[in-house]
RNA sequence: UGGGGUGUCGCCAAGCGGUAAGGCACGGGACUUUGACUCCCGCAUGCGUAGGUUCAAAUCCUGCCACCCCAG
């Protein structure tokens, strides 16, 4: 293949072997692209994904490859991970992982292919700020479903040769496009029936706590301590339960652990020193302030004292106003409007305007 | 040992003669490219125990058992 001249109509596209990435190369394909699909493998878990994403490759006719990413992905996201939780953070994986590895990748392939473009299977769209030029990734239509919440890390260089061939659909309107196109896994399979998500891509089952135990089993025994039962304390100190290791438990978490009281609580602090779960009403985990730390710019280059965003606190809420000052650190100090409900340290603050990402990064302690 | 009180799901707790509310916890589902949150469903043929009264008792009566408090 000719790599030493850029084709306009070259894509790399990421295909994980569902329903969205296998639509996309569809319709990618139907519009003339020449497709070239791409499979990472992160963790032994996603061999099954990748069988599926050749499958289709093959039943279209396009050109596949699976790159084997599994070192650097333990380097840097799951160590990040790891190291997280040791320090009573919740990481979001996807959220370092996208900027990482993912999009990292596709647009290293896209160099050695001489390939435009890359595009994914997400549901979000990319626009250009009109007054500076920036870009910017966007929410479709209002109601739709939206991705864009776990890329806000994503460098203006990755958006300017980002495809979304999913922008402005609807899930069902997917899964006909799937029917009607008569996609087949491996195994003859529909690939329109596929499900959606299973949690988190490197970890087997829901307990991610088991998998953190073997990782720290072998490199931190001091950690190991975070496994422990512990006793569970209300506001005013009372022992009123136990708890089943701090690692279990982030900010606003209400199940769990066992408590005897006759109304809802919510995880609202860890004493890592005395091995203590405190837990209070649901006001105690409303906070009309924080900390934004690490942050990156993509509609806005700079943020100035008192401007005025919408942030999301969680890829599952809606944006809410409020007020941003930047600090000499570079972090930021976010006022909200009306207090959000537990802004879990680790998690990310994503600052959106129109729509349209401004800015992100983490929440600090 | 006398006197008083209490015993209803793992925890809290309604019920006061008419055929076991509710909350927490727990289990299952939905939602979801993270962790959470949220929502839906389930969860005592049984009310310390043994008898009695009644058409009918967790609810009334009696004995016993357990725990708590006061007195010695």
């Amino acid at each position: 293949m000719d790599s030493d001249l850029i084709r306009k109509n070259g894509v790399i596209l990421g295909m994980s072997g569902g329903v969205d990435s296998s639509v996309a190369a569809f319709l990618l394909k139907q519009q003339g692209f020449d497709v070239h699909g791409i499979s990472l493998l992160t963790s032994p878990l996603g061999q099954t994904g990748l069988e599926d994403a050749q499958a289709i490759s093959r039943q279209l006719g396009i050109h596949w490859e699976m790159i084997d990413v599994q070192d650097i992905f333990r380097d840097i996201v799951i160590r990040d991970f790891v190291d997280a939780y040791t320090h009573g953070r919740t990481p979001n994986p996807c959220v370092l992982c996208n900027p990482s590895i993912k999009f990292n990748v596709l647009s290293q392939a896209a160099e050695r292919l001489g390939c435009q473009h890359i595009a994914t299977g997400h549901y979000a769209q990319v626009k250009t700020i009109p007054d500076t030029g920036r870009l910017a990734l966007a929410k479709t239509e209002a109601g739709l479903k939206d991705q864009t919440y776990f890329m806000y890390r994503l460098p203006q260089m990755v958006l300017a040769r980002l495809i979304f061939p999913l922008a402005g659909m609807t899930k069902p309107d997917v899964r006909q496009i799937a029917e009607k196109a008569g996609l087949l896994g491996t195994y003859g399979d529909p690939v329109a029936a596929k499900p959606d998500s299973q949690d988190n891509c490197f970890v087997p089952g829901t307990s991610y706590v088991d998998y953190l135990r073997q990782q720290l089993e072998q490199q931190d025994h001091d950690a190991l301590r975070l496994f422990q039962e512990g006793p569970v304390v209300n506001m005013s100190g009372q022992h009123i339960g136990t708890h089943k290791g701090l690692v279990h438990y982030t900010l606003g978490q209400r199940k769990g652990f066992s408590v005897q009281t006759t109304e809802r609580l919510f995880v609202v602090g860890r004493d890592y020193a005395t091995n203590t779960l405190v837990v209070g009403p649901h006001e105690q985990v409303m906070f009309d302030r924080i900390r934004v730390v690490d942050p990156v710019y993509s509609g806005l280059s700079s943020i100035s004292s008192g401007e005025r965003l919408d942030a999301r606190i969680r890829n599952s809420a809606k944006e809410v106003p409020c007020t941003v000052y930047p600090l000499d650190s570079g972090s930021l100090t976010v006022e909200f409007d009306h207090p959000v409900s537990a802004p879990a340290p680790g998690q990310s603050c994503v600052f959106y305007r129109d729509g349209l990402i401004m800015a992100g990064g983490y929440i600090a302690d």
